[in-house]
RNA sequence: GCGCCAGUAGCUCAAUCGGAUAGAGCAACAGCCUUCUAAGCUGAAGGUUGAAGGUUCAAGUCCUUCCUGGCGCGCCA
């Protein structure tokens, strides 16, 4: 609909500097078609005559009077009128422009969605193909609740991106290499010496309770004098990496969330991609020797200082690793990469903008979305956790309360940009309180709905749409209008929120007109065919936005206890 | 000290290139269940958008300065 008019008032804009022997060009600024907060002055205005009153005066000599309301009155006059579109075009205020559509135009706006089913809002191939990378977590430890978030973010968007027609890779860069894991298996062989946890671990080791279950598992199955043996400590980092990847790779599938790709940091060493990487930043005269170790002159690029990719004692830092990574991501096509990182990696804004500057990429070509911390909440009070399990909150103290749908659906409630509250009681509700069942309850009306009417009679036929003129029922299909732009701007402003602050507002409406109004009318078959077939459209879309956040869409809700 | 993010109703948050009277939920208040599932609906109430300047027809939104909070500033990852 907002495309549709958009087209409308750019043809007036057009008309009208023809009109006044202009080039048709002459009024080309950018305007915006919108819905008015009060629902009075229309279902859209447009601020275009308020955009161009300047270039109209100044083209215009001589005029008397506001031009901008000048302005807006030619445009009205040379607005085109489709049949059956408009019923009220008006001027106000400062210079906008009203539009009132005809009840004709929503009804038939309400069947040309209904026949788009499922796939309402979805847009052709674009051919650009996206690397999304999130969660990326280091096998070192278990995912906490902030790597829940960054994993609902990261596979929502990926969604929004598919259905925008982008090509969408979703990848898991696994940081298998290094100092850390080596770490892993130091802090495990101390606690399997020391399974008494009032002995404290040395400094840089890391502690939590998985540490004292990956030691007590190895005590198990190997023999005593195992862990007097010198390869002892990394034999163990292996095995405990392999094996905290895989419960990571266990706890994002219960979570709903599967990646296409999982990246390993060591066969970029192994193949001789990181010294490639390098070769390639040398070749570009951005590296230099200093102190025995060998720098990447990001600062030369925008950085605030130079990073070291080889350490004086010879070892890559994992910078270096994250050259040679972002060069594959390139190398393998991708138009656009994504990386989806929590707060905590503010500082890589800066250097990662150097390296795709030093490949030759656009910034644009390289976008860090930086989703901030998390904070667990029961029933309003922070969650504590004790200070032997470590200072991170385990995901899976989430996930063993929450379901998936709660969980992500909370995910996702917010702009990346602000902390999130997350309560454990509220997610567990099943009230009203809780979003999610508020708008799967939608789904769930609908089709209940649905089974009534159907039990009293056939809905199959043609369906009557010009029965469908309650306000409540007008104001549906214009939730629904904004569908398309809603999915749009999600995608172009990296918020996923833009769609699950549209589910509760559309799910606000559908309950309010089931609370108003009777669906199901056993004495007016047409009526309620016209009544079904409106809440199932509305079922049909809030399904598709359901599904785009990940969330399942359900026929009927278990029943309250 | 420098950088990124935030500051909006009692609480948690929205507000899609700057639009008209800043919106929801929760909490608190008044109502609605022989009814298509009340996991719901209706009504009333709640605001100097952290502060001060500036830009313009128009500022929560843009610019400047300041205040408060979070995160980060390693040859750690």
């Amino acid at each position: 609909m907002i495309p549709q008019l958009t087209a409308l008032i750019t043809r007036a804009l057009q008309k009208t500097a023809q009109g006044r022997g202009l080039d048709p060009a002459a009024f080309s600024r950018k305007f915006v078609v919108e819905i008015p907060a009060n629902p009075e002055r229309g279902h859209f205005s447009t601020n275009a005559a308020m955009i161009h009153a300047r270039d109209f005066a100044l083209a215009v000599p001589g005029l008397k009077g506001n031009p901008a309301l000048l302005l807006a009155r030619e445009l009205v006059d040379a607005l085109e009128r489709p049949p059956d579109f408009f019923s009220a075009v008006e001027i106000a205020g400062p210079g906008f422009i009203n539009f009132r559509l005809a009840k004709a135009a929503w009804q038939k706006l309400l069947q040309e969605i209904r026949a788009r089913g499922d796939s309402y809002g979805k847009r052709p191939p674009t051919g650009q193909k996206i690397l999304v990378e999130y969660v990326s977590s280091n096998p070192t430890g278990p995912l906490h609740v902030g790597h829940g978030r960054g994993a609902a973010w990261g596979d929502a968007f990926s969604r929004i991106l598919e259905y925008l027609g982008h090509e969408v890779t979703r990848e898991y860069y696994v940081n298998d290499a290094g100092n850390q894991i080596a770490t892993l298996g130091k802090s495990i062989l101390f606690r399997a010496l020391h399974p008494d946890l009032s002995v404290p671990p040395p400094e840089g080791h890391y502690k939590g309770a998985y540490i004292k279950e990956l030691a007590d598992s190895f005590l198990q199955k190997r023999p005593r004098d195992f862990f007097a043996e010198p390869q002892a400590a990394a034999i163990m980092s292996e095995e405990a990496a392999q094996a905290i990847l895989a419960e990571m790779r266990a706890d994002l599938v219960a979570f709903g969330v599967e990646f296409d790709s999982w990246f390993s940091e060591k066969s970029l060493i192994a193949s001789g991609e990181l010294e490639k990487a390098v070769a390639l930043l040398r070749e570009k005269g951005l590296v230099y020797e200093k102190d025995g170790a060998l720098f990447f002159e990001s600062s030369a690029l925008g950085d605030d200082k130079d990073r070291v990719l080889r350490k004086s004692d010879g070892s890559w830092t994992y910078f270096a690793s994250d050259v040679a990574y972002h060069a594959n991501k390139y190398a393998r096509g991708f138009d656009r990469l994504i990386d989806v990182l929590g707060a905590d990696h503010v500082g890589y804004l800066g250097r990662m903008r150097a390296v795709a500057r030093a490949l030759g990429r656009p910034d644009a070509s390289l976008k860090i979305v930086l989703y901030q911390l998390v904070r667990l909440f029961r029933g309003g009070v922070p969650y504590k956790m004790s200070v032997r399990a470590g200072e991170f909150i385990p995901l899976k103290v989430v996930m063993d309360e929450v379901s998936p749908d709660a969980a992500r659906f909370l995910y996702l409630t917010q702009s990346h940009d602000s902390t999130l509250d997350f309560d454990l009681e509220l997610a567990k509700s099943q009230s009203a309180e809780n979003p999610v069942y508020y708008v799967q309850y939608l789904c769930a009306r609908a089709f209940q709905v649905r089974a009534k009417a159907q039990a009293l009679f056939s809905l199959e036929g043609d369906i009557d749409f010009s029965l469908l003129s309650e306000p409540g029922e007008l104001a549906l299909i214009q939730k629904l209008s904004l569908f398309p732009e809603v999915v749009g701007a999600s995608g172009d402003n990296f918020a996923p929120h833009f769609l699950t602050t549209w589910l509760m507002d559309a799910a606000k409406l559908f309950h309010r007109y089931y609370g108003e109004t009777r669906l199901v009318l056993p004495d007016n078959p047409e009526l309620t065919r016209a009544r079904i077939a409106l809440a199932m459209t509305v079922r049909a879309v809030v399904g598709t936005g359901l599904s785009l956040l990940g969330v399942s869409v359900p026929e009927r809700m278990a029943k309250e206890s």
